[in-house]
DNA sequence: ATGAAAGCGCTAACAA
DNA sequence: TTGTTAGCGCTTTCAT
């Protein structure tokens, strides 16, 4: 037992004295139909609150004016802060978005896509994980990936090297030889091109470089691997992401040490928290807000792949290498 | 120049050799098609991976398959959390959700409620600060508040005050004689129902109370209001949430006082970072994730109004009160 | 148990 | 410039 629909195009039509495709066109095509019919039109929308069907529209046009975006977990403060700018731009693009959140599940994120596929206008993905060789070939809608380049396919790429260079010659300069750098997760992009980034940038600055594996990019699982820190005599430490960076900054200072005074921390991400501990994590802001902005803007483009590139934030838990 | 979908109703149908409409009955009523006949029509499914048309299909039931959850900023970990569970809930019934982030802005609600009536089958507010009067009364589409209670709806209410009668009772047996409160918002219902608990629980136990005004319920805002809860005297601070309580904390021993050594200090919420801050912090847990769920089952009963309740959790940044 | 036909609300050819 | 008509993909009476 369907209630029909309030007020539709044909209530507007008659309380405007024209017929419904008149309206059709007043709204989206207002230069095709004469000003004045147009006012009374107007109108009539406004004294009905009238609200087009968009299913309707779809139905018929194919834009159904949905987009959709996945992410791993919108818990973490980074992917939230991209989904907050996807779905402001969405809105301004007057677009409305669908979320979905895979709980780091690769499956899932094909099954969206799958499903939803008549729903959106595209998807944007974020996923770290390697993603399921079906994702990008599943349906006629564009998929724009962030922080994973997919053949034939768009992504925008947050590039860390730059800001990695800056933050291992901030290290160098204090008087740091020997560096300790904490993964993250095999298999995710941003984890590869950051490690890539660490070598690179130690071998230049002539520091020694020692990598930790570990289990997980959680703080609890840093706390583990705090030991390792400290039996390979490293004064600085980059870690892939801020939570790691505050699990090394506990377990340091649980074990009687400072920082920055015995040991350096650097993290990436810049989440709202670098600001609130003690010390204030020097970091590597990325530009996730421009990063969703733009994904949104590319859907409806040339597949391309943008990068955007992060930049080194200089707080107070990096400093002088102690000699002792 | 739209594309027409794929892979129809009509596709399966032909290839199953049915009519359109037993397709349909075998997906909707399958107990009223011949098991043969489903069996075709399935296998016929499942070999052109057809995927009904949800906009089609709403068009003519007015189930769209859709929900909206309206939160005010996605960004913060407390909604993130709500929204991550209302969507886990949303899947398993087969819906699809779509977010609004209305910055703080109640007019976006209204906004969002009015133009997306047709689309979703309800929505979940949450809407700290007071409601626009005409937003329960658009549209025919159930809304569910959380956090709010508002006549005529349905509402989710996560109520503090036996855990807040739980954490002054703490600081009682701890010593405690006086208690600085940090307020919330006001406006917010949120923060009506937590200082009036804390003011029962305090005449209750027999402490000195003092309540503070604090700008926004910010880290930042909090920082400004750590002199005059020195200057108070109070031993003890219970803050409106979280970050607030980490301001204070930041704020007391950026001065070089101790928590817990010299204030103990609760929030509200236990975020993640409660357990990752030194001292992990003593705060008032609230149920999130159930109030999600249960917002998205609630949806489809009739209004009522239930209250879930937090529970005190206690940590580190609560201790003994100082004798000096 | 299955088919035929109508129609949900809207847009887009085509006429006038 | 406006009206007429057809139809998007699906469900749902009503026949059979």
């Amino acid at each position: 037992m369907r209630t029909r629909q309030r007020v539709t195009i044909l209530d507007v039509a008659e309380r405007a004295g024209v017929h419904a495709a008149t309206v059709s066109r007043a709204l989206n095509v207002p230069e095709k139909v004469a000003p004045e019919t147009r006012a009374r039109v107007e109108q009539a929308v406004r004294e009905l609150a009238f609200v087009p069907n968009r299913a309707a529209r779809g139905l018929i046009t194919g834009r159904t004016g949905n987009i959709a975006v996945i992410v791993p977990d919108i818990t973490n403060p980074h992917f939230a802060k991209l989904v907050r700018a996807v779905e402001r731009t969405a809105r301004d693009a007057e677009l409305q978005v669908l979320l979905v959140d895979t709980g780091e599940h690769p499956d899932e994120e094909v099954r969206a896509v799958r499903t939803m596929a008549h729903d959106v206008e595209g998807f944007i993905v974020v996923s770290p994980r390697r993603v399921h060789r079906e994702l990008g070939s599943v349906g006629s809608r564009p998929v724009i990936f962030v922080n994973r380049p997919v053949r034939g396919h768009a992504s925008v790429l947050l590039r860390t090297a730059p800001a990695v260079a800056d933050a291992v010659q901030h290290l160098e300069s204090l008087g740091h030889r020997s560096l300790a750098y904490l993964g993250g997760p095999r298999g995710s992009w941003a984890a590869g091109e950051r490690r890539n980034a660490v070598r690179r940038s130690g071998r230049v600055a002539g520091l020694h470089v020692v990598e930790l594996v570990v289990a997980e990019p959680t703080f609890e699982a840093t706390l583990d691997v705090v030991p390792r820190i400290v039996d390979c005599g490293a004064s600085a430490v980059i870690a892939f992401n801020d939570q790691m960076a505050f699990g090394v900054i506990s377990g340091l200072t649980g074990q009687g040490m400072s920082v920055p005074g015995d040991v350096s921390v650097v993290g990436f991400d810049d989440v709202p928290m670098a600001t609130m501990v003690a010390p204030a994590l020097t970091t590597i802001s990325l530009p996730v807000a421009e990063a969703g902005a733009l994904a949104v803007a590319m859907l409806s483009e040339q597949p391309t792949c943008t990068e955007l590139r992060g930049e080194l934030v200089l707080r107070h838990s990096t400093g002088p290498v102690s000699h002792r």
